[in-house]
DNA sequence: AAAAATCCGTTGAATTTTCAACAAAAAAGA
DNA sequence: TCTTTTTTGTTGAAAATTCAACGGATTTTT
C-alpha cells in the first residue's frame, strides 16, 4: 500500500491523518486494491452497498440506465476521489447506481461497516474519519447542485452552455479540456447525442466557442 | 422551547439525545423559532449559509430560479425535517438555493458554526450530532437519486409516472395525496405546467390513473 | 500497414415541449 | 353571499428534441 500514500494523504477521507496511521487504518478497513479496464463494472446497480471506493488512478463514472435505455452519468470521479460513500453511510438496501471505470483505473475498496461502527483499535482516528466523511458528503451534495444547474435547463443549448461555464469557472480559464467524449457528455447533460453535436456545431458557427475534440474555448 | 420537544425528539439531528440534553443544546446552538406565512423567504439564495433550519410545523420548499424564470423545486421538507444543513456543513460561500415556506410554517434556525466546531460544554452530544448529521447528509444525498430518477426521463409523461410511482411506493398504497399544486409539481418535474395538465388529462382518459386535485390513484 | 471498430457530425421526419392566451373551476376575501 | 383572485385545463402554433440512418474521420487491433 506504501506506493499509494501520496494519493491517500490528499484524500478527503484521510485528511489530517498521518501516513503511519493511514496504513494502520487500511488494514482495519479491509482495504484491497483492484484494477479495472475501461468500461468494466466496479460496483453494480442492485448489489448491496457494503463497500465504498477510493480512486487511486484513472477515473470512475457513476451511471444509471432507465428502462428506455437512456444512460445518465451522475459523477465523474478522478484520482483521489471517493465513491459509493453515500450508500454506505445511508446504509441503503441496494445500490441505485453502477460504478464503472471511465478508463483503465486502480481503486481501493473499503469495508463500509468498519467505518460506521466503531472499532477498538483506532478510535481517535475514527472520529476524525466520521467528520471527514460528513464534510465529503456535504461536498458531494453540493456537486449535485451544479448538475441540477445544468439539467434543469430546458434546451440542449442552455444545458451545454451551463456546463461549459461551470467547467471554465472551475478551471479558472476560458480554455479547458472536458473529461467526457460526446456520448458521455450527452449522458451527463441528459440530452440526445446527435442533437448535442448539432448544437456544438451551431455555437461554433456563431462564434460563441471553439473546440477540437474535448478541448473547448469560450469567447 | 418545551412545546416542540415531541417534534425535536423525532428529528434526525437529535436522534438518541435525551429531552433535557436537547434543551441544553438548543441554547448552545443559538436556536430561535420563527414563523413564516406562505411564500415567505426563509433563507435567500446568495446569502451566507451561517444557519441551518429545522421544520417545526408546515412545510418548507427549496427552490432556485434560472435566468429564464424557470423555477426548480429541489426539496419539499415536512415537519421534523432539516434544511440548509448541506451548505452549512460544506461551509459554502453562499447559498445556491432559496428556502421558502410552502404554507404557514414555524422553523427553528440553528447556528451552523456551533455544530461544526466543538464547544466545551456538550462534547459527548457533539459527536453524536456529527454522526447524526452524517447520516442525514447521506439520506439527503439519496433523495437526490429519486429526483434524478424522475428528471432524467425525457418526456413529461415519463417524468410524471416515475414521480407517482415513487410516491405510491413510499406511501405503500396506490392511492395517495401529493404535497404539490400543479405549478409546484411542474417545477419539481421540471416541465411545463400546461403540458403537465394535458398529460394528466390524457392519462386519466387512458385509464392509467384517477385524480381529484392532489389526490391520485394509480391503476 | 491494412482492417475493424468506434466516434463524430449531419440530415430529415416524427414526436414532444414550450409558450401565450383564454375560460372554467375553485378558493379566498369582503 | 357576492366579488375577486388564484388555480387548473384546453387549445393551437412555434420551437426543440428525439430517433434512425449514413458517411467520414479517428482510433484500435490484428
Amino acid at each position: 500500500m506504501q506506493q499509494f500514500l501520496p494519493i491517500l494523504r490528499r484524500t478527503p477521507l484521510f485528511a489530517g491523518v498521518s501516513d503511519a496511521d493511514i496504513l494502520k487504518m487500511l488494514t482495519c478497513l479491509g482495504a484491497r486494491t483492484l484494477s479495472f479496464e475501461k468500461r468494466r463494472i466496479i460496483l453494480c446497480e442492485g448489489s448491496a452497498p457494503t463497500k465504498m471506493g477510493l480512486v487511486l488512478s484513472g477515473t470512475v463514472l457513476g451511471e444509471r440506465v432507465d428502462r428506455n435505455g437512456n444512460r445518465s452519468i451522475l459523477w465523474e470521479i478522478g484520482a483521489g476521489g471517493l465513491f459509493a460513500e453515500t450508500f454506505a453511510c445511508a446504509e441503503a438496501e441496494c445500490l441505485p447506481v453502477t460504478m464503472v471505470a471511465g478508463e483503465r483505473s486502480e481503486v481501493l475498496l473499503l469495508d463500509a461497516h468498519h467505518i460506521l461502527h466503531t472499532c477498538h483499535h483506532h478510535c481517535a482516528h475514527h472520529q476524525a474519519m466520521i467528520f471527514n466523511l460528513m464534510k465529503e458528503l456535504a461536498r458531494k451534495n453540493m456537486e449535485f447542485h451544479d448538475r441540477i444547474e445544468i439539467t434543469s435547463r430546458r434546451t440542449t443549448r442552455e444545458k451545454l452552455l451551463a456546463y461549459l461555464d461551470i467547467c471554465a469557472q472551475k478551471e479558472g480559464k476560458r480554455r479547458f479540456t472536458i473529461p467526457f467524449d460526446r456520448q458521455e457528455l450527452a449522458d451527463y447533460l441528459e440530452v440526445d447525442r446527435s442533437g448535442l453535436s448539432t448544437e456544438i456545431g451551431r455555437l461554433r458557427r456563431e462564434g460563441v466557442l471553439a473546440n477540437r475534440k474535448n478541448e473547448f474555448e469560450l469567447f
